[in-house]
DNA sequence: CCTCTTAAACTTTTT
DNA sequence: GTTTAAGAGG
């Protein structure tokens, strides 16, 4: 079998070949990392004999996961790859807790709380509390909660632990240790878990249960991890307790590239697993076959300037390649006209395909700009990441129901629908029986079900609504385990009302929210047919719900085989590669984060998350930064990152309007004024005039661009008041009129026209008011 | 109780 | 610029 590893450079060769104990395999960008774990598990199959059930791979999102088993079916075959235990951590330890629920307290069909849910959650909790959430921002605490469980701390654990409380006092949230522990018992009564939960009950499964730790380490004979530098204390746990006595392990990382320390990911682990597994062999894999020896150069350079590293020395020998391409763009629209005109040339020129493109930022908010601009050009296209499409509102509607069919007592998933469509039911009414359900120890859906029991006050009306919501979900209980999934799909969306009302909504939002839904019908539809024809047990609705709950954006599969441009996060972009990337958005306070600038540490992260992004390309490679750009709905003036002066100057040039320019002066120059920049940094789109900028022709460009702005309401208010006097309900500014209620007033100002025209009246009893003409009737003096 | 309008806060990054 | 929370009127 010698040409099996044939074309495999000896450390990979020796890292696939390895596998009499526990070994660490150090993977540097592009050096074959995948391909390592791929033949490696092949290996493990073919070479030595183990049967593909009783080897766990686990990686951190569905796309590697999936990726890998294609690569490894080429080798072993379909049949025999589908029998690996391969997914993310998340998935296949979902899948043991709902086999061994019991043993951890829960039913089995309990289900998983999302981000949003859990937020709603923790609202819910601290409002009960009485706690302000201006002092407890629901983002902190939970992502308190979230360090808390990754940490494998539980909320009685939390509590009973003086410093926790210290630290909490301090950060003037004293009360955080009971809002977790309210926070975990109100998932618990939901029969639910978040994202964390995942990881800490199957900690907690094999820690209390010997018995069911047994069964698993005898099934998983040989573990391989993905991506190990990206694992938090829970997960390296986890891994130590199924490997612990065998210690067939093979964990590959890169520590230059841990970029979810965010996510409690501690690099750690990858320098202490050589502590724990005594024996461990360590593989260096330096050689990057995928980018130039510039790039890899220029990588290098950046990632030397942080101190916290494992050395090792990545090199490529494919051909020099042409320097890092930097541009100045004056705005963010220009810079997104920069990267598409790029793109057009590059085709053009190397008869090239758009699936080689990347556009990688920071931030998902930045994708708008250049999907516009994208469009404008007719470019095809594809954003990942942002709103996934189980996210969508219309989408999580339906997936609400479905999911109080597999389990009533979801509290989330109640709250969201127990008023959409609408029937009558209002926040007073939910307000009740929270508290009811909350006094009693009870689910909401106990509350409801049977109301007096629990001395819910409500009217008998109410009573009636709640009565028929109730039984509606029972139906809905009693479809899901009677019909088949897409048959209760479609009778949910049907009897629910969801349909009627999307169906009712003529707008072209209601028309796309038809159009997803249809689309989530046939997925149900797909998802039996995959699982039918891939021989995976498990077809009902939970399972399902299971699977999509841990799925996102990323993960989706393309409709199409058209190629496309990919616009993606950095962060989503790991583990991929292009021929070429545009890197935008270089600048302070955008990459790097403002939110990171406070500490040296998460400064590091910013520079690997940059390393990331430089080692995804192939062969070319643009950074660009805007000098101005829009965020949070105002205009913003920033300066290029310093990230760019990391980068050894050798292997950068600069680029404006297809010149070249000397860098030196291109960096930090931003707070100049640079009256002869304009023209030439303008493109043929940008050339009409801006009248706004033109009376200040010599001023600092900031107080052009603010009296631009501040110009535009004061126009519009100025139109409102003037034009005010001819409209259909002959009312404008002060005129004295009669109201039923208020009485007499003055009008102020008018606003709007037409149907949505409305005047504030300032009332000699009632103070200013506002009202819509439409509805107000007034009597004029 | 519902719906429309307005104000405010908001943006890291993801399983 | 976008999304959510609150407020007021019907």
């Amino acid at each position: 079998m010698e040409d099996f590893l044939e074309g495999f450079n000896p450390a990979q060769r020796e890292a696939v070949e390895y596998c009499d104990g526990p070994s660490l395999v150090i993977a540097g960008a592009g050096s074959g990392k995948t391909r390592v774990l791929t033949y490696k598990i092949a290996w493990l199959m073919q070479e030595l004999g183990f049967e593909p059930w009783s080897i766990l791979a686990l990686t951190f999102t569905n796309k590697a996961a999936d990726e890998m088993k294609q690569r490894v079916a080429k080798i072993v075959g379909e049949e025999r790859a589908r029998m690996l235990w391969m997914g993310t951590f998340h998935s296949v330890f979902l899948r043991i807790l709902r086999t061994e629920h019991q043993a951890i307290g829960f039913e089995s069909n309990f289900t998983i709380y999302d981000a949003t849910d859990s937020k709603s959650l923790v609202k819910a909790v601290m409002k009960e509390m009485e706690l302000d959430d201006k002092q407890y921002k629901p983002g902190n605490v939970l992502s308190r909660i979230s360090n808390a469980k990754n940490q494998l701390v539980t909320a009685e654990e939390y509590v009973s632990n003086m410093q926790n409380a210290m630290e909490d006092a301090r950060s003037k949230m004293p009360k955080l240790g009971e809002i977790f522990l309210k926070y975990s018992q109100r998932l618990k009564q939901a029969n639910a878990m978040d994202f964390d939960d995942i990881l800490v009950y199957t900690y907690v499964l094999f820690a209390k249960n010997e018995d069911i730790r047994q069964k698993y380490v005898t099934r998983f004979q040989f573990v391989l991890v993905d991506e190990y530098q990206d694992t938090n204390f829970a997960q390296h746990q986890i891994v130590w307790q199924l490997t612990k006595e065998r210690q067939k392990v093979c964990v590959v990382g890169d520590d230059a590239q841990s970029i979810y320390s965010f996510r409690g990911a501690n690099i750690d682990n990858i320098l202490t697993f050589r502590d724990r597994y005594k024996d461990s062999k360590l593989f260096k894999l330096e050689q990057n076959y995928r980018s130039t020896q510039t790039i890899v150069e220029a990588a290098n350079s950046l990632i030397h300037k942080n101190q916290h590293r494992i050395d090792k020395n990545v090199f490529s020998e494919k051909e020099r390649g042409e320097q890092i391409k930097v541009t100045e763009a004056y705005s963010d629209v220009e810079e997104g006209q920069v990267v598409v005109r790029q793109i057009r040339t590059l085709m053009r020129q190397e008869n090239g395909s758009y699936d080689d493109f990347a556009i990688l930022y920071r931030t998902n908010a930045q994708s708008r700009i250049f999907e516009e601009e994208l469009m404008k050009n007719g470019i095809p296209h594809r954003i990942y990441g942002g709103f996934s499409f189980y996210q969508r509102k219309e989408i999580k509607d339906v997936m609400a129901y479905l999911r109080l069919a597999v389990n009533p007592n979801d509290e989330e998933a109640l709250k969201r629908v127990i008023n959409y469509p609408a029937r009558g039911i209002g926040q007073t009414t939910v307000q009740k029986i929270t508290d009811a359900a909350a006094t009693h120890n009870a689910s909401l859906w106990d509350v409801l079900t049977t109301p007096l029991q629990y001395g819910l006050k409500v009217n008998n009306g109410t009573l009636e609504k709640l009565n028929v919501f109730s039984q509606l979900i029972s139906k809905f209980i009693e479809i899901g385990q009677t019909q088949s999934i897409a048959e209760a799909g479609a009778t949910i969306l049907q009897e629910s009302g969801v349909w009627a009302d999307v169906i009712a909504d003529k707008t072209p939002e209601g028309t796309s929210k038809q159009e997803n839904l249809q689309e989530l019908l046939n997925g149900m539809t797909d998802f039996v047919d995959r699982r039918m024809e891939e021989d995976i047990p498990g077809i009902s609705i939970s399972d399902y719900l299971s699977e999509t709950s841990l799925l996102s954006d990323t993960d989706m599969k393309g409709d199409n085989n058209e190629p496309k441009v990919t616009l993606m996060t950095i962060h989503s972009a790991k583990g991929l590669e292009f021929p070429t990337v545009f890197i935008v958005g270089m600048e302070e306070n955008l990459f790097p984060s403002m939110l990171a600038s406070g500490s040296p540490r998460e400064m590091e992260e910013e520079r690997r998350l940059f390393y990331v992004a430089l080692t995804r390309a192939e062969r070319h490679c643009f950074l660009s930064y805007a000098k101005s750009r829009f965020r949070y709905g105002k205009m913003e003036f920033g300066a290029p990152s310093r990230f760019l002066k990391d980068i050894d100057e050798a292997y950068l040039c600069g680029m404006n309007n297809g010149r070249s320019i000397r860098l030196q002066n291109g960096f930090g120059g931003m707070n100049r004024p640079q009256p002869t920049m304009r023209p030439q940094t303008t493109f043929g789109g940008m050339n009409r005039p801006q009248p706004a900028m033109r009376p200040q022709p010599t001023s600092m460009p900031s107080a052009g661009m603010s009296t631009a702005r501040t110009l535009r309401p004061i126009i519009n208010s100025d139109r409102a008041t003037t034009t005010s006097g001819n409209n259909q309900y002959g009312i404008s500014a002060g005129m004295r009129v009669l109201h039923q209620k208020f009485g007499e007033g003055i009008v102020e100002k008018t606003e709007g026209s037409g149907d949505n025209m409305k005047a504030y009246i300032r009332f000699s009893n009632a103070g200013v008011k506002q009202l819509l003409l439409k509805f107000a009737k007034l009597e004029i003096l």
